[in-house]
DNA sequence: TTCGATTTATCACAGGTGTGATAAATCGAA
DNA sequence: TTCGATTTATCACACCTGTGATAAATCGAA
């Protein structure tokens, strides 16, 4: 007897909607007459959907963390069983997934942009959860970690570097550099920002120099 | 016969009041009005300083940077002939100046903060100057770069490094790491951000290791 | 005391915000 | 066709925003 409407999907473009709004003109023009216009919705019908602010912005952030974690576990699934890659196969893959983090393209320079955006604002903010930014700094250093555990495993890595100091390094590297490259692209192009990051895990795992 | 007040101090009350609300409930509430609330001035006071508050926004920004700028000007004059100092100091000197960038006590995480907002509103706010972000940026890395040249110089850097890419390997790990300690003060404290900051200087300096 | 530039204080306006409440339209199933 | 839950659409309200305009108060100098 409804009307016939895909609830996921609409929820969908809402959030894409979010995100080209706040990438636009930033969150704080991202008013929910702003993104139900983006959309193409009316705010009443957006609100049938999102009940308030709060709902929208949680679940905008908690759908680009998901995003974004799928396209880790892609990466991890591609890569087959690791113990059987060779060191250059793993040093790769180690490469491939921080990089997922970086705005290298169009589609993650986005990304990144609205994510910033949204922990920065996070701080204060309270239509914006803290909890849920947070949980993604845990997780980006949870994976960081693993990356860096299993190079120091597989004795790949320098065995005088600790392990704690060398997480949260490489975390606020890959933090740091995504910011400049989506502030300031001219200063910091994403091939350069590639570059670093290269550079880094190169002298992490290079012995001796 | 002008009614007497000190218009530079009036000035820098206001900024003083900006900040903290910013700091405390954002670039996005502090609008004028709680700008004016928070200093204990009338709106119209407050107005009769800054026109607009693209002037205040600014204004404030343009403080911030000088505040800082002068507090590393002031390390370098205490630190005297920069050619008479053993590489002990100088390498002290270095990792001082870089520090003064990093919210190591509440001054300074009052700053980053604020400063962070300023410059990821400065990417769409209309009201704030994107070119004043772009100069702390630029400024940030022309002073990386001088320590490290300065390092390359007297033969205490590593010869095997690319100064550009060590440029921004350092200046996009020092804004990470002071994003992360101001975001997030429990997964980074101040003084787990300088060891980070202190190990990686380390790395840069000690040869083969 | 009178003057007058500086400083403070108010009012008003147009526009935007989130949200509660409620009506209307839709369209497949019974 | 009729029903009715789903979906869409409006209206209204209180609040906040930047800003233009204008009046009022201040207080040292002449």
């Amino acid at each position: 007897m409804p009307k016939q409407v895909d609830p996921v999907a609409r929820r969908a473009d809402v959030v894409d909607a979010l995100f080209r709004v706040v990438f636009r003109e930033g969150l704080q023009r991202a008013s929910l007459r702003a993104v139900a216009d983006e959309a193409g919705l009316n705010i009443g019908s957006l609100r049938h959907y999102f009940a308030n602010q709060q709902e929208l912005m949680g679940f905008a952030m908690r759908a680009m963390l998901d995003r974004v974690s799928g396209r880790l576990m892609r990466r991890i699934d591609e890569a087959g069983d690791v113990g059987a890659l060779t060191l250059e196969q793993r040093r790769r893959l180690s490469l491939d997934l921080l990089a997922e983090l970086l705005p290298l393209d169009e589609t993650r320079r986005v990304e990144v942009a609205v994510f910033v955006d949204f922990v920065t604002a996070a701080r204060t903010h309270p239509a914006i959860d803290a909890g849920l930014a947070r949980e993604a700094a845990v997780g980006a250093r949870a994976l960081v970690r693993r990356i860096l555990r299993r190079a120091m495993d597989s004795e790949t890595l320098r065995p005088d570097l600790d392990l704690d100091v060398e997480t949260e390094r490489l975390s606020s590297l890959i933090d740091g550099l995504s910011l400049n490259t989506v502030l300031y692209p001219d200063l910091l192009s994403p091939e350069a920002c590639l570059d670093v990051l290269r550079d880094h895990l190169d002298g992490l795992t290079r012995q001796g120099s």
